[in-house]
DNA sequence: TAATAGTCAAGTAGTTTAGTAGGATTTAAC
DNA sequence: GTTAAATCCTACTAAACTACTTGACTATTA
């Protein structure tokens, strides 16, 4: 089970622009590489998702880079694994509920159901300001809700 | 995020196994193929791997096949997802907590640590005999725990 | 007008995944 | 004791994916 990449590093670049544009100014892509030891190339490319994904602003020029769109509270971890083409996939059946063509689903469809809807909860949770205040306790009771 | 095939379908075969041995008969992984619509082949690099995770028995020979070596309830998903290979793959620094050669844990290492852990013990909390049931309540009771 | 910085399209080496192929070994049943 | 059923074991492979590079273009500001 595993977080590819593209996911861990459009978090960590997030937070990076979380912290470094405090004054209102903008983050470039090669302050973000150099600090996160990310390619500039490859940052790029996330960051097209993440401006789609309507997560961040652009400027171009010098001076130019990316700012969060929200303020940190109201981004979230699952919206920015979300952003970057980060989709949940636990199931055989892709959700079609018929992994066996029996006409039913099968007998793990619904634990990894309720394991994905476990698992957005908590990402959905967590806040850009709740990881800069190493604060995770909001998440391990929405955990608990969901059921 | 995803759950590559390898633990898909051990953990359905494994559930295959505790439906159909009931009697105390073996089940074969001819079986357990065509139920689970999974090539025989490569549930045969499955099952060596559950049998020296010590989570089956086997017999050869006609009417041979695999037993589970513990009751349903002994027996958790975690168990099954460790025993084929699969990792809880979240960290960037596989747990040198310097992924960034900087000397100390990066923005997000405490965040994917503490999912991992909260991810585990939902894991751990679900036994075959729950999944038979359809009962993942317990599994959202210890999430709480896990702080 | 030069430098800065984002935008975009293509390509690619390496790894992983999800298998396949083929044979050896063990054992129950006839 | 032969046959068939089944596990055991090694090696190979096509396809997909990941992480990344290259290179050209566009907009902005000093
Ligand atoms: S995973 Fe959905 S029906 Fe099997
Ligand atoms: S993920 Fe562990 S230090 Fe960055």
């Amino acid at each position: 089970m595993k977080l590819s990449t593209k996911g861990r590093y459009a978090l960590m670049a997030m937070i990076d622009i979380a912290i470094y544009s405090k004054g209102g100014e903008h983050v470039s892509l090669y302050q973000i590489s150099t600090r996160c030891n990310i390619s500039m190339s490859y940052l790029e490319q996330l960051f097209i998702k993440l401006k789609k994904a309507n997560l961040v602003l652009s400027a171009k020029g010098p001076k130019g880079g990316y700012l969060l769109s929200r303020s940190n509270e109201e981004i979230s971890v699952a919206n920015v694994v979300d952003a970057v083409d980060e989709k949940l996939e636990f199931l055989r059946c892709n959700n079609t509920k018929d992994c066996l063509k029996t006409g039913k689903q099968c007998s793990t469809h619904h634990l990894w159901s309720n394991f994905m809807g476990s698992v957005y909860s908590y990402l959905s949770s967590i806040s850009l300001q709740n990881i800069l205040d190493d604060d995770f306790e909001i998440a391990n009771q929405i955990m608990l809700k969901q059921g």
